[in-house]
DNA sequence: TTCAGTAAAGTAAGCGATAACTATAGCGAT
DNA sequence: ATCGCTATAGTTATCGCTTACTTTACTGAA
């Protein structure tokens, strides 16, 4: 294609210089060639670009689950923060399964991505510690890894399980069950919150409230179906996050129980259509948004530096929402 | 890396023949090679193939909106097909603007895409004109363009829009109101299909009862306040999609009014969390996986065949799915 | 007049792979 | 012993760009 733009009768080199805005091309030429790249509807190829300067100007951003529209925003943000900087966007869906993580990353970095951004389902370091080595600049986000330092954007889990606990301490339950989730940070972290919430007002923790919800659409259904045959049954509940959460009131109301009259019920993530369900969702807000955005600032100043930075941990403070499913009007 | 490989004392062709399987490499020597690539973490440099090849093995997918959980789904349909196939797929989003999806076509050509997903914000077809020239195989999805015959999955509009209006009349109302979604195909289809509807019932079509509802999570919820004050309100309404018609249960609800009652409602798209919302609502499920996965496999066979197929025009049928907003026990 | 200094353009070498040939060896058949 | 195969391995030329130099033609100061 370059070629075609000799017909200005000028070296390759001047074209590519031009293109570049190099700053020994005369004004005259430049333009010449802008004019001409116009006409010949020329685009320079990526590709052999990559392969010269080593820059791809890609950034991968793993994910465990795109349908949970909390890391769809997160990849919106990402997205609209990468964009103009000129970077473009891998997004891998790893249906929580960490060897596929595992895999996707390869693929990923054979495919020489400048970056990558990870909500990961992984249990241990292993992979985080391959990235180090290779010196692929990278940013853990929502889900820290247990042993590895790594630059790290979320929120603190254990607050979001503090909050949410408080909140229907506050509210007057005192039988309130924990749907949780998988043992990594962001189900273990909110454990814990919830855990010492109850201590701090000095609630028993009662084990048998505490029940597992993980992956899949119907958990928090289920889950709550076990919770409601204990004796007595709990008179909150603080799922894990919104879809959660939302299972959980259906299971109440399906059960003939009001909410938040008989249980109060509270989530996680505010997913955008909390406020549609059946009984808006009260939640504790991560404001996915932002995260996304700072993440994607925070892997571009990586990716533009050359000197390793100090791993960096930025914490986003998480909001209570209060709505209908946890807000009793009398009490409190 | 490949010098590396050279410790073997072969030459630098062997080993690339070695790691693609070519038949001319005796087994004793691929597994030499096999086996030091392993020693050694090599991974062939991508970029450096797709040079020479012209594949890139990398596929554009271009939605409107990656929030809407129907795209989100179609997106891990369509990764999930191309996935095995060694394809990995980068996502656009558009935010349901023309331009900005113009521009990040271009950017996927520039790198050099091998095919292209597009569910088009676009009303003309300007861009597609240029991807048939460029001889790049893409495939529209879910929203055809008018006066563009291309490669084409998705429902038929039209049919969505009559059979859920069919629905409403079929369950009592007769003052059926239409949200309705842009000028795009999608949203003109629908339209189309609830006129021919009410025309095959002899019903009239009052053109106060079709209000406009688009992008952005509140418009269903203020387009219905508006339907609510007129007289007669409607009995009925049909939302262009779920998200709108979640928003239209929401102001019908607070209007101190009964879903299904007094105002029976569906949407379309048929949404994860449909079932969850303050009442359940009918919808007419376009089963986004099978849309996803379809696409991709359609794609996957025009990337592979050098003859430029006949476009074609995949049609899902769509299917009605009852739940609370719209079923009146009584009548039918 | 001469020479260093600068602006603008050009040359050469490769980035890491592959495609398309060419070369070599071993082997049986004539 | 010679030819021609087949099976393996190696050569060479690119792919489309950029990096790092080198060249050329002026300019103005000494």
């Amino acid at each position: 294609m370059k070629d075609i733009a000799e017909d200005l009768g000028v070296s390759l080199m001047t074209v590519s210089k031009a293109l570049r805005n190099h700053s020994d091309i005369s004004h005259k030429t430049r333009e010449r060639v802008l004019q001409r790249m116009r006409e010949l509807n020329y685009q320079p190829d990526w590709i052999a670009r990559s392969m010269v300067t080593r820059k791809t100007y890609l950034v991968g951003l793993v994910l465990p689950d795109l349908m949970h529209s909390f890391f769809a925003e997160i990849a919106k943000g990402v997205a609209r923060k990468l964009d103009p900087l000129g970077y473009q966007v891998v997004i891998s869906n790893t249906e929580e399964d960490g060897e596929v993580e595992q895999r996707h990353i390869d693929v990923l970095l054979t495919r020489k991505v400048d970056g990558l951004i990870i909500a990961s389902a992984q249990r241990d370091g292993k992979v985080f510690d391959m990235l180090a080595t290779r010196k692929i600049p990278y940013v853990l986000m929502d889900r820290s890894i247990t042993g590895v330092d790594a630059n790290f954007v979320g929120v603190k889990d254990e607050e979001i399980g503090a909050l949410a606990t408080e909140h229907l301490i506050k509210q007057g339950c005192r039988r309130i069950a924990h749907l949780r989730g998988p043992a990594l940070a962001t189900g273990a972290g909110r454990l814990k919150g919830y855990r010492k919430a109850l201590a701090k007002h000095g609630i028993e923790a009662q084990s048998s409230y505490v029940v597992s919800a993980q992956y899949g659409d119907n958990t928090g259904y289920e889950a709550t179906r076990e919770l409601l045959k204990l004796n007595p049954p709990p008179d909150g509940i603080f799922g894990y996050n919104d879809p959660v959460a939302a299972g959980a009131v259906k299971a109440v109301l399906e059960a003939g129980l009001r909410v938040p009259e008989d249980i109060a019920i509270i989530g996680a993530g505010n997913v955008h259509y909390s406020d549609l369900l059946r009984v808006p969702l009260s939640t504790i807000d991560q404001s996915s948004t932002v995260i996304g955005e700072t993440t994607a600032q925070l892997l571009s100043e990586l990716m533009e530096t050359k000197i390793p930075l100090e791993p960096r941990h930025i914490f986003i403070p998480p909001r209570l929402v209060v709505r209908e499913s946890s807000e009793r009007k009398k009490q409190g």
